[in-house]
DNA sequence: TGTACATCAGTGAACGCGCGTTCACTGATGTAC
DNA sequence: TGTACATCAGTGAACGCGCGTTCACTGATGTAC
């Protein structure tokens, strides 16, 4: 009956969520054709339909999809606040500040979600939470809740740190940005 | 010889810079087109190109009238901390969050510009600078070079608070996002 | 004061192009016999 | 084992539309005489 294998599609519908994920984060939500989306996951612009309804549902997945692996980057990070201070040092590094295509997709994209629509913000919104919930499980194992306020100020600062750097002509001072935030934090969480 | 007064040709112009400031806010900078641009100032699309060389042209030019005004606003402010507490609730208030076309450049547009070219950049670090400047002269009055780098921790919080309350479709958790990222944000400054 | 006219801010149609989306089709797949 | 064929993932041309930009033009302005 099915003369490809279930996996054959399923496959290809994912390379198209991580390849847009990393096109979208460095030109842009605005910014990626479907033609371009399409020809970075190797394939032409009409099967584009065959796997999502429209771009705006691509978007959303995406949105989920890049979230969701990020979240599951702090189980290999060193327990406790320790991980949480090499993820800030990692985070707030030129390296990730020049190659946001393979990096943050808050920090890429924020303002634009803003923009998207429901079901985008929805995505978001579920991911932004796993995300902070980390934050908040690393700052205080006990009581996480106890920890939430403390770990948005974490997640806003560091994000809100690196776009910074990003949006700099200024070399020095875009270097000195990351070397800012960085300390900034660690000072925040004491 | 001048047929039309000096001051009229110059008004246009900051009439369009103004306007598509706020469209730019509110949609985005590849959101807004320039045919929509000109129609916010009850102009058409072909008197664009007397006003300025290209959109990229017009880009560099809203971004640097959007933090040079921002920057002014400090001054309407209470002196010292007093003002910077104002400013803060008031930049994190669901009134500015919900109207994103007559509020903050930076949280509107920040990874925007962090794509854009090099005048655009070169224009938003110029008003950033003047703008976390402000920030340190109330947080240090005497020495404000020792505050600026927590005057920078202060701008990115609240950027991203802005930002990731916008992106957040369960509008009770995007109010405590705000309200979260002032206790934060008075904190930080203890 | 009245009229002719040079100026130039602004108009609106048009340019080629890439957008998101649709659709008739191709051709590799692997099952059926 | 070999061949016929139903399936369906993917192709690529085409759709109308809005993009940034250009340009021949219009018509209000206010000076010159």
């Amino acid at each position: 009956m099915a003369r490809y294998s279930k996996e054959h599609k399923e496959a290809t519908r994912q390379r198209i969520i991580e390849t847009a994920g990393h096109r979208f984060k460095q030109d842009g939500i605005d910014g990626s054709g479907v033609a371009t989306l399409m020809a970075d996951a190797g394939l032409t612009n009409g099967a584009f339909y065959a796997h999502f309804t429209s771009k705006d549902d691509l978007v959303a997945r995406v949105v989920a999809d890049q979230l969701r692996t990020q979240a599951e980057t702090f189980s290999t990070l060193p327990p406790g606040r320790a991980g949480l201070e090499e993820f800030l040092r990692d985070y707030l590094s030129p390296q990730h500040r020049d190659h946001p295509g393979a990096g943050c997709a808050s920090a890429a994209l924020l303002d634009e979600i803003g923009r998207c629509a429901t079901a985008t913000k929805h995505a978001y919104t579920d991911g932004a939470r796993a995300i902070v919930d980390e934050i908040a499980a690393r700052l205080a194992p006990d009581d996480p809740q106890s920890a939430y306020g403390k770990a948005l100020g974490l997640f806003t600062m560091a994000v809100g740190t690196l776009q910074l750097s990003r949006a700099l002509s200024d070399p020095k001072l875009a270097d000195e940005v990351l070397e800012q935030g960085i300390q900034n934090a660690l000072t925040f969480l004491r």
